[in-house]
RNA sequence: CGGGGCGUGGCGCAGCCUGGUUUAGCGCGUCUGACUGGGGGUCAGAAGGUCGCAGGUUCAAAUCCUGUCGCCCCGACCA
């Protein structure tokens, strides 16, 4: 390719509202551009590297004996309606509707395929010969986000990787699962990102059923717990919090206080409080009300603790958990939202605390009476829990489950997950097979999705400098640049020439940056969009039959003879294809 | 959906508070020509804007008022 011949619209200045790492660096390096909030367009330098990530995308799937194939990206409504997803994905989904002969026709937009995929395997497939099948498409899918934000990293409008298992046998399912997983790994190993496979919230089948592979970034919306000593990671959401020491007895040199009531006009949430009262939020106890299957409960956590409600839901084994409305709550504890404490619930709900609660002796807590709060609260002593349980998201510091050290929390981004659908979307659609011992039985599912916009801006997020992007060869737009110093120059661009098209022969993506221009403007270009390898044309080189060699990460260049060069360039590259984890750890 | 910010040539911004000396300005980019030629060069000239949109106030609106649309950030939500 030569420059002059596509569109590479690069800024010197970072356009209003781009703020994270890889919006303002896709932008500015012309790979994307915005259409409308939570859309973009790729551009042709964009799409390439988008391209080289679905190419590595399909042939690892390939490998893994996953088949492929391209469904409706618009599907009538009624098949959502069937599994209940109209509701559950809500205005999340994008709906529409097509004029046909007079009358409307309600559809949806695929937010993702499970349904369509589902459908289609119980009408084709009807026995246990036939399975286990792997099905896979990239797709653009739809998801209307309320607020889209971080660039390509959330939009309404994006290219998934989905691909679905069906399966005549759990044991049968297990398999795939650990293929899908392994194939990731490879996946995210050859884009050079430095993935992290975390635990993930399982649905209903449970164990360790479902995995997200996360970029740990600062500006990743996810949060996953990482032990730097056995491994474990968990999203904070599905960690265990480790065991190590929990619940034991009070500590017998600490003096429990008088239980005395406070007046705290005002405060309601912890935050105020804390202020008020001058303590910090490890002395208080929250008691949030829930209705729990339509009952109401009270839950305890920690001042500085997150109830997690799906541990709430498996802890108290109930299928609907939601916060109590302000009417109940007042009902139940005799004051406004921000009041409620243990003492004397246990009457009127059964109370259910996470273990760190009973840590906290000489505790704030709410008095169940409107504007006051109690001081010098002990647990045993002044309220005694219906159950006790983990309950809470993991933070910063908790205990490994595995091994007891300290758990670190990071942010990151999530790119693929890996999940044990069950027979979720095979009851509600009747997909169904006919065994070996001729019995009709519902078809067992595992999904697999990769956020393949999200390799591009995850791997931009965790690699560039105060430059541009530093690209991984196996994603880059393009792997060289010639940049020839003089474009006047016949004979100059007549080796650039030869250079590219010698290059492009052994399947090099190459670019000649031919602009008439100076030769800061070709370097910063080139260092801004990143790509790997620079080769310089100049007159002093040319005189002794050299070329200039330079990687984007390293800090000097080198000089190559002219003849040969084209077959050192080539296995120079070749290495670095090969070696993508090598990429990281410079 | 709650809170905050911003809409002025392709991009980044100033002007607005205190309406008229502004034919709406600056930097970058673009075009023409010349010089230049290894880290965004210099000079000379040029094109390009109904100041997001609609209404109102006024002799007069980019500037004041009302409404509306769009974009960004924080939070809530997110199979």
């Amino acid at each position: 390719m030569y420059w002059s011949k596509t569109l590479i619209p690069t800024m010197k200045e970072t356009p209003e509202g781009a703020e994270i790492p890889s919006h303002v660096l896709m932008l500015r390096a012309g790979l994307v551009t915005q259409v409308m909030a939570g859309a973009y367009t790729y551009l042709p330098l964009g799409l390439r590297s988008l391209q080289k990530a679905t190419a590595i995308v399909r042939e690892e799937m390939n490998r893994a004996g996953a088949v492929e194939l391209f469904m409706s990206a618009m599907c009538p409504i009624s098949l959502y309606e069937q599994t209940n997803r109209v509701e559950a994905f809500g205005d999340v989904l994008v709906k529409a509707s097509l004029p046909r002969g007079g009358k409307k026709v309600p559809i949806v937009f695929c937010p993702t395929h499970e349904e369509i995929v589902t459908d289609l395997v119980s009408r084709f497939v009807s026995s246990y010969r036939q399975l286990p099948l792997t099905l896979y498409q990239i797709q653009t899918k739809f998801r209307n986000e309320e607020r889209p934000r971080f660039g390509v990293l959330r939009t309404s409008e994006f290219i998934m990787k989905d691909a679905y298992s069906f399966h005549t046998s759990l044991e049968s399912l297990n398999e795939t699962y650990k293929t899908m997983y392994d194939a990731y790994c490879r996946i995210f190993g050859r884009c050079s990102l430095p993935y992290l496979p975390v635990e993930a919230e399982s649905g209903p089948i449970g164990g360790d059923a479902s995995h997200e592979f996360m970029i740990p970034s600062p500006n990743g919306e996810d949060k996953v717990v990482h032990c730097g000593n056995c491994g474990y990671a968990a999203n904070t959401e599905k960690a265990e919090i480790g065991g190590c020491g929990k619940d034991k007895p009070e500590k017998s040199d600490v003096l429990l206080k008088e239980i005395a009531e406070l007046d705290t006009p005002g405060a309601h949430t912890v935050e105020q409080v804390c202020k008020f009262l001058k303590v910090k939020p490890v002395r208080l106890i929250k008691t949030l009300i829930y209705l729990a299957d339509g009952k109401p409960v009270a839950v305890l956590v920690r001042g500085d603790h997150e109830a997690n409600e799906n541990k709430i839901r498996r802890s108290l084994k109930v299928q609907k958990l939601e916060l109590a409305d302000p009417d109940t709550i007042q009902r139940v504890t005799g004051a406004p939202v921000g009041f409620a404490g243990p003492v004397g619930m246990v009457e009127k709900i059964p109370i259910h605390a996470d273990h760190a609660v009973l840590e906290v002796v000489n505790a704030v807590t709410g008095a169940n009476k409107d504007e006051k709060h109690l001081v010098n609260v002990s647990p045993y002593r002044d309220f005694r829990p219906t159950s006790i349980d983990d309950l809470r998201n993991a933070t910063d510091g908790d205990p490994c489950p595995r091994c007891c050290h300290k758990l670190k929390i990071r942010q990151a981004i999530e790119v693929g997950h890996v999940f044990k659908l069950g027979t979720k979307y095979s009851d509600s659609l009747n997909a169904r097979f006919l065994d070996a011992d001729e019995t009709q039985k519902t078809i067992i599912m595992g999904c697999y999705g990769i956020g393949v916009n999200r390799i591009i801006a995850g791997l931009i997020e965790t690699s560039y400098d105060e430059s541009g992007i530093i690209w991984p060869v196996n994603l880059a737009p393009y792997e060289v640049v010639i940049c020839p110093m003089k474009v006047a120059d016949e004979k100059m661009m007549e080796l650039a020439k030869t250079l590219h098209d010698d290059l492009e022969k052994r399947g090099i993506d190459c670019i000649v940056d031919d602009r008439d221009q100076r030769a800061g403007v070709k370097f910063k270009d080139a260092d801004l969009i990143g790509f790997p390898l620079r080769i310089v044309l100049g007159e002093k080189g040319l005189a002794e039959g050299k070329i200039e060699t330079k990687w984007r990460w390293e800090k000097d260049a080198s000089m190559l003879d002219v003849a040969g060069a084209v077959e050192t360039i080539a296995a120079m590259l070749d290495d670095e294809r090969k070696n993508a984890k090598r990429f990281l750890n410079r």
